[in-house]
DNA sequence: TAAAAAGTGGAACAATCTTTCATGCCTGAA
DNA sequence: TTCAGGCATGAAAGATTGTTCCACTTTTTA
C-alpha cells in the first residue's frame, strides 16, 4: 500500500506533519516545485493513506483534561478471546488515548485523559478494572509531559 | 490563558481534530453559523491557543518507522540536575514521541518509534542508556497498536 | 530505438478565505 | 426603566487560494 516516497514526497510530508493547514503555494515554494505538482503530490500521498488525517491539536488544558496517567494493565490469560473483547472495550472508552498491546510484564499500557484524580479514580473503578479479563493494574501519574506526541522524523 | 469556551467553540474543536483541514464553509454549516462567525471564533481558537497546532497524521508504515518501543526509565536521585538535564537531551533525541515524567516504579516512560529491532538496539545502546543519569531503562515492544493518538473526548 | 506512460509547469477557471459594514444583543450605570 | 457602550453576528464584496487543463519533457517498456 505505501508505495515509494523520493526526496520531495519526504519533504511535503515533514512539512504538513508541521503545519498541516499550509497553504499549497507555500508549500510548492519550500519543496522548490510548481503549484500544480504540488497539488498533485500532496492528493497523492492522502490518497495512499500515507497521511492518515489531518488534525488539529488541542490544548487539554482548554478543555479540562489536564490529568494525564499511565496504565500497566495484566490480563488472565485463559482465552484468547477475552485480549479481543479488552481491546473492542478499549476502543469503546474515549477517555483512553493510547493503547498498546507490548511484551513484557505488563500486557497493555494505556494512556488516559481526564479532567482531575477524581474522574479517574471513578473510571479507573468502574470502567478500567471492570474490562473484559483484567487481573491487575498499575496506574503512573504524569507529573510532567516533557513531550508528547512529536512530529515523526522524516 | 485558555478563556470560556461555550458551546460551538467545543463542536469547532472537535470537529478540527477529525479534520484539520475541513473547510471554514462546511465547518460553519455543522456549526450552524455563518462563515464570517465561524472564520473569527476559528482564528479566535488558535491564538488563544486552544489549538496548538494543526498536523498531518503519517502512517509510521510509509516512512519505515514500523517499530514502537516503550521506554520505562530509572534515573539516579543524586542531582535534580540530572532530570533537567535527562529531559533536555531527550527533547534532542528525534525518535522519541512521547517522555512524561510519572510517579511510581519508574521516573519516566518513554514512546520511541524506530525503523526495526536493530535500530532501536543501537539507540538503547548508543543513546538511551548513556543520557544523563540513567540508572536502569525497561523496554516493552509493542506488538500491536490497538489505539495509537485517539482525538481529544470533547 | 520508438512508442507509451507518467510527470511537470504555466495559465485560466472555480472555489475558498478574509474583511468590511450595518444590525442586533447583551451588560452595566444612571 | 432607559440608555450608552461594547461585543458578537450574518450578508456581501474583495482578495487569496485551490483545482483543472494543456502542451511539453522525462522516464519506462517493449
Amino acid at each position: 500500500m505505501p508505495e515509494d516516497l523520493d526526496r520531495t514526497d519526504r519533504r511535503i510530508l515533514r512539512l504538513l506533519q508541521k503545519d498541516g493547514r499550509m497553504a499549497n503555494a507555500d508549500l510548492a515554494r519550500k519543496v522548490n516545485i510548481s503549484a500544480a505538482t504540488c497539488h498533485r503530490r500532496t492528493q497523492r500521498l492522502f490518497e495512499a493513506n500515507c497521511i492518515r488525517a489531518v488534525r488539529a491539536q488541542v490544548a487539554p488544558d482548554a478543555v479540562d483534561l489536564s490529568t494525564l496517567a499511565i496504565v500497566g494493565v495484566v490480563l488472565d490469560r485463559s482465552t484468547s478471546d477475552s485480549f479481543a473483547a479488552f481491546e473492542q472495550a478499549v476502543r469503546e472508552t474515549p477517555e483512553i488515548l493510547d493503547c498498546h498491546l507490548v511484551a513484557g510484564d505488563f500486557d497493555y499500557f494505556l494512556k488516559i485523559r481526564v479532567r482531575d484524580m477524581e474522574h479517574f479514580n471513578r473510571l479507573h473503578a468502574t470502567r478500567l478494572i471492570v474490562l473484559p479479563g483484567v487481573r491487575q493494574t498499575r496506574t503512573f501519574f504524569v507529573m510532567k509531559e516533557v513531550v508528547d506526541n512529536r512530529p515523526l522524523d522524516i
